[in-house]
This record gives C-alpha cells, sequence and structure tokens, in this order.
DNA sequence: GTTTTAATGGAACTCTGGTCCCGATAAGAA
DNA sequence: TTCTTATCGGGACCAGAGTTCCATTAAAAC
C-alpha cells in the first residue's frame, strides 16, 4: 500500500498557498503574543480567516504547525557581518542575538517557539534545522579567520558561532539575566578566549 | 480588605503535606514520562490518588504545579566537587550537568520544566531561582580558585558557573547536537578560558 | 478530650478544543 | 474551455479538561 500524500502536496498553488501564508503569519502574531501554551489551531483558523477544519487537516496539531512556522522561517536568510576582524564579527554576531531576543515580538516568538519544540518532536527537529541554517550562514566569519590566522587551524567554525549564542540562551531561558550589549561583549569575548585557546 | 490566604497555608501539615508530596511525585512521573504538554490537572490527581478538585484548588493551572515542583527541588542541595584544582572542578561540574540532562528521566524531566517556564510566568521565576541556587552552590570552586591564585581576581563566580552549563543546554534545547564526555569538557576548558582571558 | 474550621474529595455540570460529515470551490490536466 | 478531484469550509457532534456545590475528614487550638 502506498502512504496517503500530505493534504497540500498535490496542488500546492494559488489557494492552498494563500491559506498556508495566511495561518503561518496567524501562528507568528498568536505565538509572539500570547506564547505557545495559547496556540489552539481554533483560533489560528478565526485569526487567519480560513476555515477551522482546513487548519485541522494541513496541520493537525500546534506542535506540526510550529514546525511549518520554524521551516518557513529558516528560508529568510540574514546576512553575515564581514569586517575582516573575528573579534568584531563574533560581537555583531552576540548583538544580533541580543537585539532579536530582546525585540518584545521576535523574543516571544522565539521562546514560544523553544517551548514548542519541548512538547513536539516534529517541532524540535525544525528548531534544530532552523539553528543548523543561522549558525552556518555566521560560520564563515570563523572559517575566514582562521584563513587569515586569527584563530588556530583546528577551530571548529560552527562550534564556535554556537558558544557566542549559548551564554545568551542561557540568560534567556534559565537564569532569567538580562540581555544587554554588555552581556553580548562577554558572549563574543568567551568564545573568542575559548577559540583562541583552543578548546573549540 | 486582607487578601485570602492560599489553601494549604494555615494547616500545612500531616494530610495537607501528604497531598502535596504526592501530587509533587505524580506530576515529576507525569513531565517526566509525557512532557509539559500532557500535564493535566485531572490526571495528576488520578495518578497522586487524591481528588480532582484538590489539585485544582492548591494549584490551579500547570504552570503553578511546575513552579511548585521546581522550588521543592531547589530544596534538595547537590554537593559540589572540591578538588583543589579548578580545571578538574569545573570538568566534574560539566559532567554532572551532561550526566543530568542525558539520563532518561532527569533529562526530560527538565525539558518539561523548561518548557513549563516558556509557558507561565511563575514557573518561569521559580526555574530562575532553581538555576540560581544550583550556581551558587558551584560558585565556591571559582571563588576558591581565584584565592588560590588560579583565576584573575576580578572573575565573576557565578558567571563562570553558567558559562559552563551554557553550550550544554544550547546543545540540548537549540541544536540538538550529542552530549557527551567530550562535550562536557570543551564546555568546562572553554569556561575556563574566557575566565583566564579576564572575559568573565 | 472537645471544638472550630481548614482542607479534602465525590458527583454533577459547563464549556470548548478537536473530530466528522458532506456540499462548495477552484487547482491542474487535457 | 471543460473535466476531474484535491482542497476548502460550514455545522453538527463528542470527549474531556476545568468549575461548582456540598458533605466528610482531620489539623490545630484549647
Amino acid at each position: 500500500m502506498t502512504a496517503a500524500p500530505p493534504p497540500g502536496a498535490a496542488r500546492p498553488g494559488g489557494r492552498t498557498a494563500r491559506v498556508r501564508e495566511a495561518v503561518l503569519r496567524a501562528a507568528g502574531d498568536v505565538l509572539a503574543e500570547q506564547g505557545f501554551e495559547a496556540l489552539d489551531l481554533a483560533e489560528i483558523a478565526r485569526v487567519a480567516g480560513v476555515g477551522k477544519t482546513t487548519v485541522y487537516r494541513r496541520w493537525g496539531t500546534s506542535g506540526a504547525l510550529a514546525a511549518d512556522l520554524l521551516d518557513d522561517m529558516a528560508q529568510g536568510s540574514l546576512a553575515r557581518s564581514r569586517n575582516g576582524n573575528v573579534e568584531q564579527d563574533l560581537r555583531d554576531n552576540a548583538r544580533l542575538v541580543v537585539r532579536t531576543l530582546t525585540d518584545p515580538r521576535q523574543g516571544r516568538l522565539f521562546k514560544a517557539l523553544i517551548a514548542a519544540s519541548l512538547c513536539d518532536e516534529e517541532a524540535a527537529r525544525a528548531l534544530h534545522r532552523f539553528y543548523a541554517v543561522r549558525i552556518e550562514e555566521w560560520a564563515g566569519c570563523v572559517a575566514d579567520a582562521v584563513e587569515r590566522g586569527e584563530l588556530p587551524a583546528g577551530a571548529d567554525a560552527r562550534r564556535v558561532i554556537a558558544a557566542v549564542s549559548a551564554p545568551l540562551y542561557y540568560a534567556l531561558l534559565n537564569t532569567g539575566e538580562a540581555l544587554d550589549t554588555a552581556a553580548a561583549d562577554r558572549a563574543a569575548d568567551g568564545a573568542l578566549a575559548a577559540a583562541r585557546a583552543g578548546v573549540l
């Protein structure tokens, strides 16, 4: 027996695409304003102006909807810095992360999506893909720095970029400490010190 | 007008204490086995063998129950290492975190509690208190190291301990990367390098 | 022991998230 | 353009989470 194709796959154009766009926008709005716990598909349908049945048929659960939103967000790429200087590049990255996480809408949205990933396996995989993409975008800074001789040859570019974000997310999620420019610079400089010491 | 005292405050002994214990144990079991999204208070009551009404009256929401569980967990203290050597102490700490997060029950429980903190303000405050306690327990390692001259005088003990955990939680939550002994040692050594460089 | 009343818990009830059915609409093929 | 059928959406329906009411139990004070 052949598995039935998921709804929306056979005729992805026109109406189907419009519905997906409206639903994802509504999901982003609701997640940012009310958090993952408030993500019920009936309200999404209402906000998006589409039928409740459609949302339940296409996405089924709030976790699957969050996963689709994450995959959609992973498409939009952010350009990285190219200062010709790792320290400045990493600080730019750290400040970008802080700006994102402290932005009222974006910060709440990211928290909600992480909550989704902790409640749903599919959302978790989508979140990991999302961060893989974001990290990859900035890994070039580290690769270039190794090229220029600013960092030891063995440095793992993705690990260094991850090390910049890690303390910022730890402050956001675990300790609740303030995220400001000083925290960003500490995160960048800490990752740099570890990379220079050959740890990463 | 005086605010009504919360139920359970006036007669905290005997039955009330037994109920709380049974409910918190049940909550921990359900969170570890099914995650925060499955935490409905009616099931908790069933598993704990207490009346559904009692759970709704005493805790009200799954977020408040998670918060109470976190405050309860913060009571049980874990002894820190005292190797007389920061590097070894920090590695011990990192390995302890990895062991906890990769333990089938504990790992799921922590994920569920972080999810709770992202869905409920009260649970968030409780989680931040919990990590403040855990970090404080290990901060002594860093203070002792400063005393011994192994780290610069300005090093912020709590920040160094937080820097050890941060990449491990980032791997757990954001990237989904494997948590093993090598990752633990990288986390400890990275924090150490940053501390030695005077960044933390 | 006796008294007071805080706290528990069973049962009936409400309300709403999620499902199911089926006719209407429009994407894609010919 | 016409035809086929994937996809949409309104409305009835259902299950179970959360509320309310009140009789029962037992903690704490005396």
